[in-house]
DNA sequence: AAACTAATGGACTGTATGGTCCAGACCTCG
DNA sequence: CGAGGTCTGGACCATACAGTCCATTAGTTT
């Protein structure tokens, strides 16, 4: 999908269909044949297509977030994802940002992916505490929240400062965090 | 600023100059004439404006920040100015995304924004280790970089979500990382 | 090969946008 | 009062965009 790629790296807004077309080697007729719904329906099905390439890089982590060593594995997978990328940042959140206020459809596409995802962090911190691993009264959404939030905003700043830097901080900030509500054996 | 909050909450590409005409009643030549550089210039002062407006409803903590008050001051701050606005997320990080690769030099403006406000918390940080509070092997860059990345995805989340809660608790996660750096006394 | 159907290219259209320009209102100063 | 200059509204222009349409090609069936 190079589409994809040309709207992760110019924004929604600022790719034409025609940046697409000429992109993609096709004509416009092929463009709304395959998508009747015009660039409404290719949003949308950018969306998808990242949305599951960026969960399928965490695979097979993000079911076994329940043990440090899944959170480890976790760690280093999202780590050379993003590092192997050719843009900064992350597009799912970008989608999400954008589509807001510019096509309530979409946007919910792709605030359903940031759902998805931040509840692979929930539920493994959820298994977690109740095998014992975190303290009992360690909050799996708290703890979700801000381990999501560190993730997301280390991606951001991935973009404004050009660097895997502030993700690598930003991840090994948040498994720190986790430790720290680690049940104390 | 009206134009400011209209760029805000539909982004630049989607606000076009006959939105902020008609939101600030005046007329197109009157908007270019006090910004002769058209909307490019527009945007500058929307992003100068921002820039400053988040800085100064952070002070006086943002030099304050070496001290666990400071601190606990500064993310009361953040929170009751973000918890106050018409819209969610942060205005400066949304411009910095957008912009690039649409107008790198506004871009760099933005970004610059970001840096500065970043720098205030790597200087706190800073003071703090010199100062003995902080262990003498605690990163300053390290932990502005969490930090930083902390409070931008709990923003960028609390666009997504529509609440304040992931801003809490990531800024919550943050200082609590933070702690676990602090000396050992 | 003829007849018919499906895929394809790209010219075309209506609209929205950034930006220009000029006619007139409104001051200022003699 | 009136000449000179500035400010202001909004009509206007060129361009770029999403989306339509039709003539032609390619493929399939008999």
């Amino acid at each position: 999908m190079k589409a994809a790629d040309l709207v992760w790296a110019r924004g929604v807004g600022a790719t034409s269909l025609d940046d697409i077309r000429a992109g993609s080697a096709t004509s416009k007729s092929q463009l709304f044949h395959y998508f009747p719904g015009g660039k409404s329906e290719l949003i949308s099905a950018i969306v998808t297509y990242q949305g599951e390439r960026v969960l399928d890089a965490q695979r097979p982590y993000l079911d076994a977030l329940d043990t440090w060593d899944g959170w480890e594995g976790w760690r280093h997978a999202v780590l050379a994802h993003y590092g192997s990328q050719v843009h900064w940042g992350c597009p799912i959140s970008a989608l999400a940002r954008e589509l807001i206020g510019l096509d309530e459809e979409r946007a919910k596409e792709s605030k359903m992916y940031m759902d998805r995802w931040r509840g692979y962090l929930y539920d493994g911190l959820l298994r977690m505490r109740e095998a014992g691993t975190l303290k009992p009264f360690a909050s799996p959404e708290s703890l979700s929240l801000s381990t999501f939030a560190s993730l997301h905003g280390g991606l951001l700043l991935t973009q404004t400062m050009q660097s895997i830097r502030p993700l690598e901080s930003a991840l090994d900030g948040a498994l720190e965090l986790l430790h720290t509500a680690a049940a104390t054996q």
